[in-house]
DNA sequence: CTCTCCTGTTGCAAAAATTCGAACGGTTAT
DNA sequence: ATAACCGTTCGAATTTTTGCAACAGGAGAG
């Protein structure tokens, strides 16, 4: 929109920190940029930006003003979705920050599912940890969130939250895979591939290990769930994953799941939700309330 | 401001009903506007107003585009009052819908009393019914409404709900002037001016005498309680008004007030608020704040 | 210290946009 | 019919924005 584009070059510069680096991703010179950033400046009769030697950064008032125009593009977006709604052709950008456990099945699936009926519909999907995930709302960059066990998000406004058990990962042959629920003391006397702590996965775990007064001793550690997912192999390592982050028909490839007693590991909690005190675009809305009906159909809602 | 310029161009047209009213109003040519208005409508892919041969009228994307554009200016007001703030200066616009009871006495002394604090904040007062506070408040043309026993407002966000009783008003010669407390029933043995139906005190006089189950007779209707007012005189014409209505120490020129027993004229109530789902702008929550202090201090909280 | 690198900023000419003035085509009321 | 509106279009004039090059200043390296 070109009516906001004095705004948008602002929070370019805000995202580069530099007005050159903003310039050079804009396309346009430095000096234009500049100039149009000075404009604004002059009509507030503020300084938006304080000017260091390497570059610029966001002053008091700056803060106030980035934060208005981040609300604004992000309505304006909405709006447009609104209009386009009504001229029939649903069109529409739907931003979603997640937890990585929704990457491989979940969310494809939903999104999947969703542009069948809506192809013109894009989506963008950020996978971020629950505190990234709180600041992609905050900053406008995601329109809703799908993220495992957030604790203090005060900026979150749940729409559903769904309990989400644990479940071993483990290869079709392996020893433990002839039972149909597993306890937490079998699974200990193989070597295990666990998230890094900062996962809700891992926190499970550690209380539910916490418990049994053992402590966790993971043969592999990653950041990564498709790495672990990956690393069983043909090996006897076991992974945990939650529900949603496993395909509904068991199967991983050569390796299959097993949930575990919830009395060994207390379920989680997945929380759908947006932005407090913000408006969803109508697309947004719709994949919000799809996702909600997906959760609450297959898990217990909570 | 400028980045906003071609949003408060097509406000102004949707305001004018004609591009002609609005480029006069705005200063510049037909043409120059009417392009300004077709490059928006290209942008958005839509057409925003419908040509009519008399002039122009929002479509149904202007509808939701013109909503946006004046919460967004509204918006930004805001927080150019909020940059001014924390630069020190108090810079800033109240815009306030309100009863006509309010003007004589009330909003002059409470605006008088912000203004010697914060000299640079503007005011703007718009007497309005009901309905039209409410419309106010939606289009952004009022930040807050004070008003009279307002019914039906779903768009209202009361801030504070005071309650309000009848005032007789009379010539301070008057033979009921020597009591402390009128009745109603002394009062009809006068000549009545009263306001029209739509305003509440009326109402509250209407459902007072339908208990007496006797018909209202004025002498004199006005829908102005200025008039009302200045109609008393000499003569031995009664009129009624709302606690706030009336000077806190009695005298009305020539003319004082007397309470009316509660018993017989129930009491009303007078609520402040604002649009639902809407920020103030600092300088409009001061005041807000400033009022509904003044109130709950004068008369009881409701 | 000097030198280099990166920053924001400014002068000036080129480019792009907005605006104006006037005219055109259409509908409504007289 | 005629006059009075209306939105719209065209080309020229004007204003604004942009690009390019150069400048000034702080940070860090040597």
């Amino acid at each position: 929109m070109r009516a906001l584009a004095s705004l948008k070059y602002i929070d370019a510069i805000a995202r580069a920190g530099s007005i050159r680096r903003a310039a050079e991703l804009l396309a346009i010179t430095p000096s234009a940029l500049n100039r149009r950033l000075i404009a604004v400046e002059e009509e507030l009769g503020v300084q938006v930006f304080e000017r260091l030697p390497r570059g610029v950064r966001l002053n008091a008032a700056g803060e106030i003003l980035i934060q208005h125009i981040r609300a604004q593009i992000s309505d304006f977006d909405r709006v447009k979705s609104q209009i386009a709604d009504l001229s029939g052709i649903r069109r529409g950008n739907v931003a979603i920050a997640c937890s990585q456990a929704l990457l491989p099945f979940f969310l494809p699936e939903q999104i999947d599912r969703y542009r069948t009926v809506y192809p013109t519909v894009e989506f963008c999907v950020l996978p971020r940890d629950r505190s990234a995930a709180e600041a992609a709302l905050s900053d406008f960059s995601a329109d809703l969130a799908l993220v495992f066990e957030p604790l203090d998000m005060h900026v979150f406004e749940p729409i559903i939250t769904v309990r989400q058990g644990v479940r071993a990962v483990l290869n079709q042959n392996h020893p433990l895979a002839k039972k149909d629920v597993l306890r937490l003391r079998d699974c200990l006397q193989y070597p295990l591939a666990l998230p890094t702590k900062s996962y809700g996965v891992r926190r499970l775990f550690d209380l539910a290990m916490a418990k049994l007064s053992q402590p966790a001793s993971p043969a592999l550690e990653s950041d990564s769930f498709e790495f672990l997912r990956m690393a069983i192999g043909q090996s006897q390592l076991i992974t945990f994953q939650i529900d949603v982050g496993l395909p509904q028909n068991d199967a991983v490839g050569s390796s299959i799941s097993r949930p575990i007693a919830t009395t060994d590991i207390s379920s989680g909690l997945l929380h759908l939700g947006h932005l407090r005190g913000r408006v969803l675009s109508v697309a947004a809305a719709k994949f919000a309330t799809q996702l909600a009906q997906a959760l609450s159909l297959r898990y217990a809602s909570d």
